[in-house]
DNA sequence: CATCTGTTATACTATATGTGTAACAAACGA
DNA sequence: TCGTTTGTTACACATATAGTATAACAGATG
């Protein structure tokens, strides 16, 4: 059982589910949770972080229903991603498109961007 | 006084002032929208795209603080785009690393992303 | 002076978010 | 077999956000 740093914001904007999977996929990027591993079951995860069991099974239903775990009544929550990357690469051109177009209204350059972007695979590579 | 493409989809899970940012910054970056060129008045493009004004009004308001508009009681909402860089840097930076993590689980490669960046900078660019 | 601008205020509805409690069937462990 | 844990589902309730509706205000425009 690997313990799983979650470190929730009660002051953000951002929903509490939504902070949930997002640090969820970050662990499984940043491989400190691998495919196969299990997270805590929803009720042992509400109480670590101090929220409703209801909160953490949205985050998991969400994270299932986008394809990064599976869930099993014997398991629990397993990690598997799914691997529709044609439907992984529409999605992230459609972020991507809203995330430049604020930075290029900003003057920032497409060499900044290619930048940015070695940086942050160099974090999810380097372990 | 040019006309804005302004397309709503009331079934969108996303909130109506934030589909109406999105668009005007998608505008600004693909230069059908200018610095200096004035936006419909909260009244006007209420109207025009079949909202309440103060949902246009709070879209505004977004668009202001974000430092892409201002606003002025004589000329309306006005284009302008302050040059923040290092904030936009830092800001694109947190998004793009949500951005990519998903994309790096689904196996998407560096290389990929660069390609979607070329392609995403191409639409800006080309006009 | 009539009109248009952003701005502010109040009130109301609907939806989203989060919590609390409870129950169920399937599976597990002892 | 029996108690426990699993995901799952169902209500009920509170709060915050989103959107609408109507109204009024001061500053600027023509």
């Amino acid at each position: 059982m690997k313990e799983i740093m979650i470190e929730i914001d009660f002051n953000s904007d951002e929903a509490i589910y939504m902070q949930l999977r997002n640090q969820i996929i970050m662990g499984i990027a940043l491989s400190s949770i691998q495919d196969g591993d299990t997270l805590p079951s929803v009720r042992k995860l509400s109480e670590q972080i101090g929220v409703n069991m209801h909160t953490v099974n949205k985050a998991y239903t969400v994270l299932k229903q986008e394809g990064f775990i599976q869930l099993d009544r014997r398991k629990g929550a397993v990690i598997a991603v799914s691997e529709d990357k044609l439907h992984a690469l529409e999605d992230m051109k459609r972020q991507l498109r809203m995330v430049l177009a604020r930075g290029y209204c900003k003057n920032i350059t497409r060499e900044e961007v290619h930048d940015l972007v070695d940086e942050i695979f160099r974090e999810y590579e380097t372990e």
